[in-house]
DNA sequence: TAAAACAAGTTTCATATGTAACTAGTTTGA
DNA sequence: TCAAACTAGTTACATATGAAACTTGTTTTA
């Protein structure tokens, strides 16, 4: 009968605000302990992680891969090579692009990290079963392919 | 045999980088929508939605339901306030805080944003059944509990 | 084959953010 | 009751970030 009153939101229900609070405790955690460690950021982190993961792509790969823009990327890379973590090579056929890949050190810290953050993911599903921790993946991905129809986001 | 070999995490698979990816995707996306139609930021729309709930609360409350630093709600405060969309008004016994509220137009402001908001958590969870959605909060709620031992996150 | 369109990556600039220091007001306890 | 400790909220400063412009190199096409 009242059109005037207005309807709240719960915001502690709503499902992107929970994502977002629990996506930012999370990702601030880990960052914490490779920060304190290794003085690498977040995103220093993915970049390293994608070359761990695939040595030898150029900006624009990584740019797609870890979900950053080529802004970020470019920065992030240059500070890596500053800390001697990623080296360039140059690419014989353009000369636009380079070649980016880990150097030994930053293998060495790479294999630093991966087991922490590695733990980090198995604590964090640790009290789910099998099951669960596959029904979460398929539900995020479920909600992926709403908030980003057609663009795959991993 | 060979222990000097890295073992790759696979970034895309990892769930913390999936939660945060999906997480900044859904979040700009709302935010896209009503930054465009009332030029509101997010944390700007978390002290609306939080004062929508809960009128009259001061500024370190809503730091503590907005999952925001007290920084944070400050600035967006006197923005908003700037903005005619918020008002403060004086505590009686402490001359420290002051009680803040919509005004008419913060309110009027709110109550377009909430069904855009609530359409849009529909959208996403519009291809699960209601017993998929609960699962996935309590997956999540899981996933906090370790993030965040002992405080809650919301 | 030269101009136009395009692509990779960097720089610039304006703004957002986090941390620490600060101001003003309140509570505690000797 | 008054100094010390504490709390609410703001300000200052250093750094992070995003968007747009730019530089350099490559591809297209007329």
């Amino acid at each position: 009968m009242d059109e005037t009153m207005s309807v709240p939101l719960k915001l502690s229900d709503y499902l992107p605000y929970r994502l977002s609070v629990l996506s930012n405790t999370i990702s601030r955690s880990i960052a914490e302990r490779y920060e304190a460690a290794f003085g690498i950021s977040m995103r220093q982190w993915r970049v390293m992680a994608i070359l761990g993961e695939f040595a030898g792509l150029n900006a624009t790969d990584i740019s797609e891969r870890a979900a950053m823009d080529k802004v970020a990327v470019s920065r992030a890379v240059s500070s890596l090579i500053e800390m001697k973590l990623v080296r360039r090579e140059a690419t014989q056929d353009d000369g636009r692009r380079s070649r980016l890949f880990l150097t030994e050190r930053g293998a060495g810290v790479y294999d630093e990290i991966v087991p922490m953050a590695a733990g980090y993911e198995a604590e964090l599903t640790g009290a789910m079963d099998a099951d669960e921790v596959q029904k979460l993946l398929e539900l995020l991905d479920a909600c992926a392919s709403i908030a980003a129809p057609g663009r795959k986001l991993w």
